[in-house]
DNA sequence: GATGAATGAGCTTTCATTCAT
DNA sequence: AATGAATGAAAGCTCATTCAT
């Protein structure tokens, strides 16, 4: 279910006609700035983002009344995309595959979109009540499959959903570092070892 | 050799008293640069590092003709002392207490200064030839102490030198990512623990 | 003749039904600006009228075809209370009392209602045909007051209408500017006491 | 003494000799401010006195930060003059022409300068402490001339400097008003003769 | 007729960079 | 060599006005 429907959950057979263009710009927006941060970085100007999206700047700043809540949007936008994602994952029937499936995919997107890695750090944007909500529901679908993953004997016993995330955080910046495919598949095969069982060393080296 | 003897560089015969006080200018100009940057991130001022440097917007112009120039010196001297790190490190008795001693003081650091991960990674710079000289380096010390380590058997043998930088990358975010002391601690040691051999798991599932 | 049916005029034969609402919008919108303008200066934005006014800004713009159209409007509609006022107090038995009584009465507006004082001075907006009109009914109004007063002996015999509303705008802008109640009192009456007879000088100081 | 002028008063011989050009621009787009908000009002851009001053845009707001602290300098700046202006009529030998000459020449300037009258009220700009200094500095100018007026027999007794300035600032906005030079002068005459002794009615009409 | 989303010129403000002193 | 005043190209944001619904 995309953001834009959310919408429609809302109004469940006709509502006010009137806002359906209004619609279609803020998700053009919100697009536009996706591609446009993701593309030039957040320092990338909001004029950029609406002629990205074919829109005059102040439709932009109806919709994202200061650029930072705009930001806040796409990082919640974002956010929301690994939520799905992390759901339908746990419908795989075997654990192990549904939990490391779903860690690499995110991993393979952050190499490929700039600062899409970031959107599970906050970079640099100082996060409101507005994201808290969205993390929460990040951990409790991390969480999901974590428990499962520790169940099926695929995951370290150790870690929860926090700990996973930081994880994978770390290897999502791993790989955006990584200068060729090699070094980044092998670094991130390594970050990710750790997380199975055999974990820990016992014999006391750290 | 430090960035400031590069400066002698350039005038072999003799260094004239004249330009003392331009190298230390250089070198304040350098640490308030280092520590501005850190505290308020990389869109701080010139002018806020000038101040802070005790000189003129004019001085700091004159030692980095761009901001980005500046930044990138940043970079380098960031680089430079983990070079210098990485180095006393080799000279430990325990290959495995070297290495992982020294990716645990780097990580640490990562978590207090703010963008220092970033240091390795590049940090929105387009880093140019000066870093690729200072990252050879890196590098090359890394690669003495990882060396070291698997032939001690504390390291898995299926990584070099880059791949070991990456892991160092990635859980110096996950530190910077982690939003307690407890998440922190156990996500870097899993993620270090992939570094050990035991390593890749050989039950196929990847 | 309030501004409302103004719209009657227009309408020569009968007044549609359809009418009624756009009469109450347009007074509606009215009131509204007078409040905002009032509460922030002209510089309130027509956005914040249309709220206050519960209407849409579409609406404020179909009835007021320029902001500056919409400011000219809330003049008139100051003038003409003014108007009425001068007109119903003409009915006083006592000349003096019914000129001063309305002086008064509308200086002390001024201090409490920001910017009152300036629907006499036309505050910035280049004031236009349609206030003109209003502007001479003010005039004959006045007129009737100062000559009742003049013939009563209450007013000297050297000033016109136009002289006593310039009085009045000074008198109203001196208490819009007096600091406490006593200086502004104070002031007034100073200014007051110089419409009175017994008035220029005869001693050559001017 | 010109504001300029001050600069030199705190540096006696030579001082900085770097900021001539400085203070010469200083000067410039202070004096294009008052011209510029003079003709077109406060709400003339900042860009239009950069303009008029021959400078960037930058060079103003190096000078003062915000939009709001050059229109308070303007202001303070006007405010000097008219206690200069104060002080200098202090030295006039009758003490009645000195203050009547003061107040008729700052109501002259107010009827042909654009908002002149308006540096006295304060003109809509929160006034801080910087112009309360003036203020001060003014109302004591005044109380000079007053007092001395009063000994003089040519101003009422009943009336100090704050309500002196109230009638100026009445009488400004008179003469602003006034539609013709005819009525303009009846009017200001009107007004100040309300400060005359013989003053208040003792006929009970107030 | 009413609505409010879209528009874009224009405003204030910041900041890297230049250059006269 | 150092200084800091001057510069002006953006950037973020506002708001009067238009127009599709």
């Amino acid at each position: 279910m995309t953001p834009i429907e959310r919408y429609g959950v809302e109004t469940p057979e006709v509502n006010k006609p009137l806002r359906a263009d209004a619609r279609r710009n803020r998700a053009r927006v919100l697009a536009a700035a996706e591609a446009v941060f993701a593309a030039e970085g957040v320092g990338a100007s909001t004029e950029a983002v609406a002629k990205r999206a074919g829109v005059g700047i102040g439709t932009v700043f109806r919709h994202f009344p200061t650029k930072e809540a705009l930001l806040e949007a796409v990082l919640v936008e974002r956010m929301r995309a690994l939520v799905e994602h992390a759901r339908s994952a746990s419908q795989d029937g075997d654990a192990g595959v549904a939990l490391f499936g779903f860690l690499e995919h995110v991993i393979e997107q952050s190499a490929t979109k700039n600062a899409f890695a970031d959107a599970l750090s906050g970079a640099g944007v100082d996060v409101t009540q507005v994201v808290g909500d969205v993390r929460g529901e990040l951990l409790a679908a991390i969480d999901v499959l974590a428990s499962r993953a520790q169940a099926a004997g695929a995951l370290r016993r150790d870690v929860g959903a926090a700990e996973v995330i930081a994880v994978l955080v770390g290897a999502s910046h791993a790989a955006m570092w990584a200068p060729d495919a090699k070094t980044r598949s092998t670094a991130v095969g390594v970050i990710l070892d750790g997380l199975r069982p055999g974990g820990p060393r016992k014999d006391g080296l750290r």
